[in-house]
DNA sequence: CCTCTATCTTGACGGTGTCAGGATTATGGA
DNA sequence: TCCATAATCCTGACACCGTCAAGATAGAGG
């Protein structure tokens, strides 16, 4: 049928997870709306539903995407830096940041909130592989502690999130160019050998 | 008169704000009901607006009480620290994470939420206080640039939100008196004076 | 004592998530 | 080809939510 609006949407589940990407970048976590989320794939509020379940269901998919996504950006960066293992785990750190001021609304989702579920399998492998991947830089690079592991780890982690929020405006405001090198700066203070822990 | 339920609370707008922060921690930001801080309090649900407007209201007012005691914990490691800058700066980072981990809902409201009003005065004035505080120190502790101060900061925001939300358990499930002397050393890595930056 | 104001309640409205039941379309075996 | 079955989507309903309007009650000041 080639009618304006087919019963059947074709591929409403992913016409779903794009609409909610998008309300939750105009809107929020704490104002998503599922029935907004509908209307916006012209779709009826309940139609989700039959793809997700719930309103969480939605979102614990999205972030299944948006951890494959997250993983994405850090090696995205490590393909154009240096092949030595401390400027590999530098420009995973620079991906990580980059995500997060990109697309601040998902990786809110992904860190900073309680709404997906993550016992889900397909979000827990996601989130998983983007672990492993951190913990495979920073053993390659050196690290054998775990402060080791967790330095690096927490200023990829504070900087994105007070960089996404708009919070850290002495660095934010400068231009991409420079904000990298700084950033660059704090992140080599935290790779492994570094001095206590 | 001394009946049960007076019709005048009394002080309400503190026990309002006593029973938010509880919703807060039970039922998360994502599930913040002004109705059900209402009736915690044991009021009618629409007896908040006459202190706080709207709910966001409500919430910018306890998040301004929630910075006063998030710089409250900061001095607090720094009153029982060494006196020398450095240590004072580490003991303020070990505050900063302490709050996050006591009062991770709250922590959330401060950092992480959209409905408090930055632009609110009152607001304005507790976390620009907090935000001083910080620079102080930093400045004390021989920081210079702006890599100085966000190194630390990060450091410290970065632990403090992944430990609080259960993130990092490698860490966060130590004992308290080994996960301070790990953060200590990571928050030494950050000091004034590291390479780069 | 009486008025004025602050405080709190009740009632209503539209919006939201979720469930039940019905309508429409695709699928696969006869 | 035809039809039963499943998958997909819609409509309607319910309780809960935030907010506004209007009324009730209590305190404060002349």
């Amino acid at each position: 049928m080639l009618t304006d609006k087919p019963y059947h949407h074709g591929d409403l589940r992913k016409s779903l997870l794009a609409a909610a990407e998008a309300e939750l970048a105009e809107r929020g976590i704490e104002a998503f709306s599922l029935r907004a989320v509908a209307k916006r794939a012209g779709v009826s509020h309940a139609a989700p539903a039959h793809h997700f379940g719930d309103g969480n269901g939605l979102l614990t998919a999205l972030a299944a995407e948006g951890f494959r996504q997250f993983l994405a950006a850090q090696t995205a960066r490590e393909a154009v830096a240096a092949p030595d293992a401390a400027s590999q785990l530098v420009a995973a750190g620079l991906g990580y940041i980059d995500f997060a001021m990109q697309r601040p609304a998902l990786f809110r989702l992904l860190w900073g909130s309680a709404r997906p579920d993550f016992g889900d399998a397909e979000l827990g492998r996601a989130a998983a592989a983007s672990y492993q991947h951190l913990v495979d830089q920073v053993t390659a690079a050196g690290g054998r502690t775990v402060a080791d592991e967790s330095a690096v780890w927490a200023m990829a982690h504070g900087l994105a999130d007070l960089l996404s929020a708009g919070r850290m405006l002495s660095i934010g405001s400068s231009a991409p160019g420079d904000r990298d090198a700084v950033i660059a700066g704090m992140l080599r203070r935290c790779l492994p050998g570094g001095q206590g822990g």
